[in-house]
DNA sequence: ACCTGTATTTTACGCGCGTAAAAAATTTCG
DNA sequence: CGAAATTTTTTACGCGCGTAAAATACAGGT
């Protein structure tokens, strides 16, 4: 705490509202509230009052009044399937902060992987009126009507995850060329790949890239294969482990090379090798290579490090807010729904 | 979506504030309010009435005129260390949905490991007006001063992280038990343990598990060892590798057993033993043992799968909304700071 | 000093709802 | 059935700010 903050504590009077700041800056309470509608739109002289006295008397103004009358606020709403996956934390707290130096203010709510939680976010947005939003659909579940009909009232950008033509622009990760590199590598250095996926994905992205890993197949002359594993909702680990256990015990596996759909179901993959004594890496000495999808945050760190092809989040969060944010200051809504997608890398490391 | 929900949007006139519902359900404006204030706080006729109107016409009260001019609100902020670390989105959700039942509107914020951010943070809550806030401070570096002058303003309890008085009740996880028991079984089942943990950490939960570590060797006629590494910052699985990789090449080890300060400590190090080829695990045939601390929520998916001591987090979350909802509804702040602590349990996997 | 265009002030109104007090209606109960 | 207690309505005001239009002050250029 500097002496100017604590000075601010001690001696500052409170400022009630916009009025008595007004007054002791020596301008008009319309001023004020324009300079904080936009400090630009102010002569610099007027600026510099005005931020004087800020910095003297610790005025803020209330923002539920600030919103209450206003045409647009200032407000953005992100929405994301689940906060509690590293991945998406990541990518939300990116977004977060491109929105606050845009000038906006976030306001993020996570589905918790539900449907149902979804539509209450959806209702939740709505009440906080945001100029736009910011839209990862939790899946092929998502309630495509009550997403469509929200969307009409604001502008929309999705990411992470595509619906059909909702909303003004879809900006993501490119599945199909990301898993064309992956598999294109493995088959050069070792057996080609089986697909690991689960029978009923909950995730969209899921069918684009099982589609990307049998086209890719294909185009090198291979035949794809796939491990349709069981296990319904999201608990990607777990059901990577479980179904990993018994794959392995049934000695289901038609190549020692195994393409995971998410990192997260290599993840428990993993560790049902682990357990089961087979030890994952390229090579000779070992029996099973394992590769995932996304760059979960945790594949670093997994035993033996995952290999996987890295979504390129810090461009999809970046182009997500700039379409959006182009798209509310323009004040109109997208002519033609553009949908952008990012090159994913990939990233070698020790488990195949 | 029901037919009714098609007829809510399809049918229904759009209604445009407070006065307009009240009309349509023939009833009074304050009356409207009052229910929304407190459904039961209306005749249960009254209450019918209302409820049949919402379901025919889809009327919510705008946010912010309601906050506008409110003595409270029904917010109750939320603000934890670093919601991309999986362990603290969980213990926010689960919060959150407690707070929700309660029947009052969370607002939650990360900061982002940062005690800048922190401080925006309480701004940031503070501008919300919220009737009470749960707030887990960053640690340490945590700016006390900032902290102590916002809970004045408002009910505030603590939760995860201890700052000395501050606040009108802690609730936490009891380190000293917990690591108690991690010790006595890691004794009791082979070589004493090594304690391994940060030269400076940031989080002051650190050192009470440091002191507990040594109070629990010394009780048991044994002398702690400490392995202090090097390292800055949040970035544990990072630190626990690198720093891992260093140990095991120096041999600077006077234990087989390891005992980390946290869990994200230790999987960073389970990777490095991995990568060193050093087999972890109880019994014969294994080089190392190596336990953590919170049960994060990737404990069960390293390789071996993580042994550790488990925060009782649904039970502090109860406590926590609890203990602040009954003093937002009191009206009064706490006359006595109460604190209290819930144990942990030992959690037996593979790694020790 | 004059003109022109932008910045600012003045004036005035309204947003949607909270809240308080008093009047009226309804329920409860003796 | 009437009085008391409770609920609801009426009435009235205000919260803190957005916003629009017209009047005024100010900057830069000639």
């Amino acid at each position: 705490m500097t002496r100017d903050d604590r000075q601010k504590y001690m001696d500052a009077p409170k400022i009630r509202n916009m009025e008595e700041f007004a007054a002791l800056s020596g301008l008009s309470r319309p001023t004020i509230s324009k300079y904080f509608h936009d400090p630009g739109s102010v002569r610099a002289s007027t600026r510099t009052k005005i931020e004087e006295a800020l910095e003297r008397y610790d005025y803020r103004p209330n923002i539920y009044a600030m919103n209450q009358n206003r045409r647009l606020t200032k407000n953005i709403g992100i929405m994301v399937p689940n906060l509690a996956d590293p991945f998406f934390a990541e990518i939300a707290r990116k977004i977060e902060g491109l929105v606050i130096a845009a000038g906006y203010r976030p306001m993020l709510v996570s589905s918790h992987d539900g449907p149902a939680h979804e539509i209450d976010n959806l209702d939740q947005l709505r009440s906080l009126k945001p100029a736009g939003v910011l839209l990862a659909p939790v899946g092929r579940a998502s309630v495509k009507e009550a997403v469509a009909a929200f969307i009409e009232d604001m502008p929309t950008v999705l990411f992470d995850s595509n619906i059909d033509g909702l909303g003004d622009a879809f900006v993501g990760h490119d599945n199909r060329q990301a898993t064309e590199i992956m598999v294109e590598y493995l088959v050069r250095t070792g057996e080609p790949p089986v697909f690991f996926e689960m029978r009923n994905p909950p995730n969209p992205n899921a069918f684009k890239r099982q589609n990307a890993y049998a086209a890719a197949m294909e185009a090198l002359g291979l035949t794809p294969h796939f491990i349709r594993i069981e296990g319904e909702g999201w608990n990607f680990e777990e059901i990577g482990y479980t179904e990993g256990l018994r794959v392995i015990a049934e000695r289901r596996l038609p190549s020692d090379t195994i393409l995971c759909s998410n990192d997260r179901l290599a993840i428990g993959l993993l560790a049902a090798a682990y357990e089961k004594g087979w030890r994952v890496g390229r090579g000779a000495g070992y029996a099973l290579r394992i590769a995932g999808h996304d760059d979960h945050p945790f594949a670093r760190f997994t035993s033996p490090s995952l290999t996987t092809t890295s979504q390129n989040y810090a461009d999809i969060a970046r182009h997500a807010v700039k379409t959006l944010v182009a798209l509310v200051e323009s004040g109109a809504r997208a002519s033609a729904r553009e949908t952008t997608l990012f090159d994913g890398k990939l990233v070698m490391r020790a488990s195949a």
